[in-house]
DNA sequence: CGCAATTCCTCCGTATACTGTCAATTACTG
DNA sequence: CAGTAATTGACAGTATACGGAGGAATTGCG
């Protein structure tokens, strides 16, 4: 039984303490390996949790921007999700293509596509919306309600800082 | 001047505010979204510091995984640093390319494939250490210590877990 | 020893993810 | 109003990321 979306084996006990002759300063405790997992973890919650739908969490997004926000382009939504605009062209040639949204030239300036949930987008939404909420709820389930309060006040901290100071270091030298 | 790895414009208090008529859930200060987030900055502060040296992130994962345990194959490789396999494979590949590697056969066992750290490789990781503190300790930069220790923690707590509960849900069904 | 299960790598297919570039179009400026 | 700047979508190129198929090689079991 093959199943969907493994994590990995993760075999750290034993390596760590075994060979490790090099630096030992235990890469695998550094925030940026710490992060890379977590990210795996969530893409492979979302999609044990909506597995049927045919959704992934970037397409969950761009479709959840379009509903909100219909009448957008796909620049302002790619800003709205904090993505790329090549990214997001992808993905939502990809909804397009499902049937899950409609592109339409816009005759006031012809160079943007106007984007608009379409009903089996809206049924779609509808549909994996309990899906996605047990998704969110299972990534933090390992933390007590006082360190997942903490934790996503962490995360927010650390995003709102990047929003900030895009380019250079802290040390912000132009 | 373009620069190297954005971020992003994120135009989200305007955006939150205004349109939003839909679910009204929020799905920007989500787990998942918010995760994904971290894990794009965590990969720009990295590229920024490294910007010079020609590496990635997962190449220099993979590469300090080779140097630290050498005579290793490709799938424990993939098991240390927590990929799978296909993409540790391409990622070992370009590493050859660049000649970072070696990628020997084995005699004892003409499956696998023995890899080691060639000099290049050495002297690569050696200039770019540096820079990957750099960029370790800016990730974390805007909490204080007791909250980067908080959020190690609680990044591992849910790490542990999922290592523990690889396939279906917390209710471990089998 | 013969053969099935396993292991390892490679390739294919899909989906992110981002940079850079381009043409078409619109906005701006003198 | 002409020339330029800015914007938008499309595209190319690189690098993750993962599942699955397939072939070569090894192991294990009877």
């Amino acid at each position: 039984m093959p199943s969907e979306t493994q994590i990995c084996d993760s075999m750290h006990e034993a390596a760590v303490r075994d060979g490790a002759q090099g630096g030992m300063d235990d890469v695998y405790s550094k925030p940026g390996h710490l992060i890379r997992r977590l990210q795996q973890i969530a893409v492979s919650v979302f999609a044990q949790e909506c597995a049927g739908h045919d959704i992934t969490p970037v397409q969950y997004a761009a479709l959840v921007a379009v509903r909100d926000n219909p009448g957008l382009d796909a620049t302002r939504i790619a800003a709205l999700i904090d993505f790329d605009r090549s990214t997001v062209g992808n993905v939502l040639e990809r909804l397009e293509g499902k049937g899950l949204i409609e592109r339409r030239a816009n005759p006031q300036d012809r160079r943007v596509k106007i984007l608009k949930l379409s009903r089996r987008g809206a049924k779609l939404l509808s549909d994996c919306e309990p899906a996605v909420q047990r998704a969110q709820a299972r990534m933090l389930d390992p933390l007590s309600a006082a360190q997942r309060n903490e934790f996503l006040n962490n995360m927010r901290r650390i995003i709102a800082r990047a929003d900030n100071v895009p380019k250079g270091g802290p040390n912000g030298a132009s």
